[in-house]
RNA sequence: GCGCCCGUAGCUCAGUCAGGAGAGAGCAGCGGACUUCUAUUCCGCCGGUCGCAGGUUCGAAUCCUGCCGGGCGCACCA
């Protein structure tokens, strides 16, 4: 910069829309016109002119308002084929310096086990599946964690519930309802005999010890019957998290006891409040109530700082993350628990909550309602089964999480273009398919390394090349930005370009060997980065269609 | 009332973090393309005051302010 008598700045390349403006741009002398009080054409050239153009820059060109682009030679595309084809698996992926190496705690879905998951839980599902798979693929290690809300009032109730219900007794507004609990009480009446539901000498209602233990033995029925829920959709867990045993443990009250001599809590009306609101909080918010019981908040709390430790052990260079994914409907608590983090020490910034909008069931456009009463529940593997695993993640996918997703049962069962994850499935089914036919017809495709790939300079090649060659950066990107629909957009974006270059382009060509093995390793190339694209959002890419 | 999110083509949405080249895609509508590697595909046409009004900037869908619509949330609940 300082040779063409400029201010130094940074170049910051991108990407930009339109093909004919090349692989990358950069709008520095747009930039530093004012800066430099010259015209941005002139400071252009006078960057272009100093400017040590590398070997894989075919042309560097200076267009409109005074942009520079840069088109890459056709040699670095015949290297990309090679690496693409060389690797077996993992194109797209990426890895970064051991120092910046996270171990990142992703912790999704998290609903209270009283009851199966509905189709809005899917949604996170699917999404911390898939950011965790990015992540993963930006070079970091991941835990897949569930946090088990299996204390507290709740399995109380839901014992409380589950007997009157195995008792055909009434119940309340306060109980859970629905098919599932009878269920649950004819299973657990199986296993563990009538006897389970029979208190001593109760003459009314249920005995706090028969709800309790019922209530234990029902949740850790549900929380069976969600993992398998979230097993149909692909996704597994590798932590399972009981809430209870930091009470059992004692961790509550440590955690309460260490906020407490560092000086965050204070005492009032015999209860224990946590000072949230000295770090950005709206108001403080209760650890321990008058009564003595610690509410979910303490435990939130003693999770954080358990998950903390566990994640730092693992010693990864760039350190520990804990990573939240939340509904809308929970956003209320983003605040307090950012607030625990620093009560707690947690360094600012280890603690990342992301949250998602909700989810509106619709067939034909018409909401689904959801009630509470049974038969009317509409549950996440009801949804699976009727839609499909693929569909369903895709359309949760594609969509960016501040966006409210209208799941239409009438339109996602369409198998059209209504459902783009047919669109890239297809693509990489029609190169399989191509691959096969190829073999069957003896075709000598020889080695990628004897291939003439230089050959490959028709627009639609170029421009399959083009977003081969932008797979990892999406990838990147992706990850970065915990956005999965980058990803499935851009894979959109690859089948697009597929299927015009096999529109446009024969690959088992009459009289053109060389062309047609070219062609041919582009085609091997372009399946293999639609799988990794479809691997990371844990898509199925199927061989035929 | 306060806080968070959304408002882009008839419909569903990308693009907004980090401001740049005539604002993109799919669906719907209209018109084309298979005796040849999968037509669940491809090509063309039609379609937009980027909610409204100001501001910052050489340049705003993107940043700032204020409005207007819609969703969600504001417990010693769980």
């Amino acid at each position: 910069m300082a040779a063409a008598g400029l201010p130094d700045a940074d170049p910051e390349l991108e990407r930009p829309r339109q093909p004919e403006h090349g692989e990358w741009a950069t709008t520095l002398a747009l930039r530093l016109a004012k800066p430099a009080k010259a015209a941005p054409r002139d400071i252009a050239q006078r960057i272009v002119d100093h400017l040590d153009v590398p070997e894989q820059v075919a042309e560097v060109e200076i267009a409109g308002p005074g942009f520079v682009n840069f088109r890459l030679s056709a040699s670095y595309y015949a290297d990309l084929i090679r690496e693409v084809v060389a690797r077996e698996e993992g194109f797209g992926r990426s890895s970064v310096p051991e120092e910046e190496r996270e171990h990142v705690n992703v912790e999704f879905v998290s609903a209270n086990p009283t009851g199966p998951l509905h189709v809005g839980a899917g949604r996170w599902a699917a999404t911390g599946d898939a950011i965790a798979a990015l992540l993963e693929a930006a070079g970091h290690e991941v835990t897949r964690e569930y946090y088990v809300n299996d204390a507290g009032e709740q399995v109380r109730r839901f014992g409380e519930s589950v007997v009157l219900v195995a008792r055909g007794e009434e119940l309340t507004d306060d109980h859970y309802r629905g098919g599932y609990v009878a269920e649950i009480a004819d299973a657990l009446r199986a296993a563990h005999g009538a006897d389970l539901f029979a208190d001593d000498g109760q003459a009314q209602g249920v005995a706090p010890a028969t709800a309790a233990r019922v209530g234990e033995l029902a949740v850790e029925a549900m929380r069976a019957r969600i993992e398998g829920q979230l097993h149909e959709l692909g996704v597994d867990y590798d932590v399972w998290f009981s809430e209870r045993t930091l009470h059992d443990s004692g961790a509550i009250e440590t955690t309460v006891a260490q906020l407490t001599s560092d000086g965050h809590t204070y005492a009032d009306d015999g209860a224990t409040f946590l000072r949230t609101s000295d770090h950005g909080d709206d108001k403080d918010r209760v650890l321990v109530r008058s009564d003595g019981r610690p509410t979910y908040f303490a435990a939130d709390c003693a999770y954080l700082r358990e998950k903390w430790d566990r994640a730092s052990a693992a010693g990864t260079g760039g350190g520990a993350r804990l990573f939240y994914l939340l509904g809308a409907d929970h956003h209320g608590y983003v605040a307090r628990l950012l607030a625990a983090a620093e009560c707690l020490g947690i360094p600012s910034g280890r603690v990342e909550i992301r949250i998602g909008q909700l989810v509106n069931l619709l067939r034909g456009g018409e909401p689904v309602r959801m009630s509470k009463r049974a038969g009317e529940l509409i549950t996440l593997d009801e949804v699976v089964e009727e839609v499909g695993t693929d569909v369903t993640r895709y359309h949760f996918l594609r969509q960016g999480l501040d966006t409210t997703v209208d799941f239409d049962l009438a339109v996602v069962t369409r198998q059209s273009m209504e459902n783009p994850v047919y669109y890239v499935q297809y693509a990489h089914a029609r190169i399989s398919s191509l691959i096969r036919t190829a073999d069957e017809r003896g075709f000598d495709h020889g080695t990628v390394e004897e291939a003439n790939l230089l050959r490959l300079d028709h627009p639609a090649e170029h421009e399959l090349l083009r977003a081969l060659a932008r797979l990892p950066l999406e990838v990147a990107e992706a990850a970065e930005l915990r956005a999965t629909q980058r990803l499935a957009r851009h894979a959109e974006e690859l089948a697009g370009t597929f299927h015009r270059f096999y529109t446009e382009c024969r690959v088992l060509v009459d009289g053109d060997e060389e062309l047609g093995r070219a062609r041919y390793w582009l085609a091997v190339a372009a399946r293999r980065a639609l799988a990794d694209a479809l691997a990371l959002l844990r898509v199925r890419a199927p061989e035929r269609m």
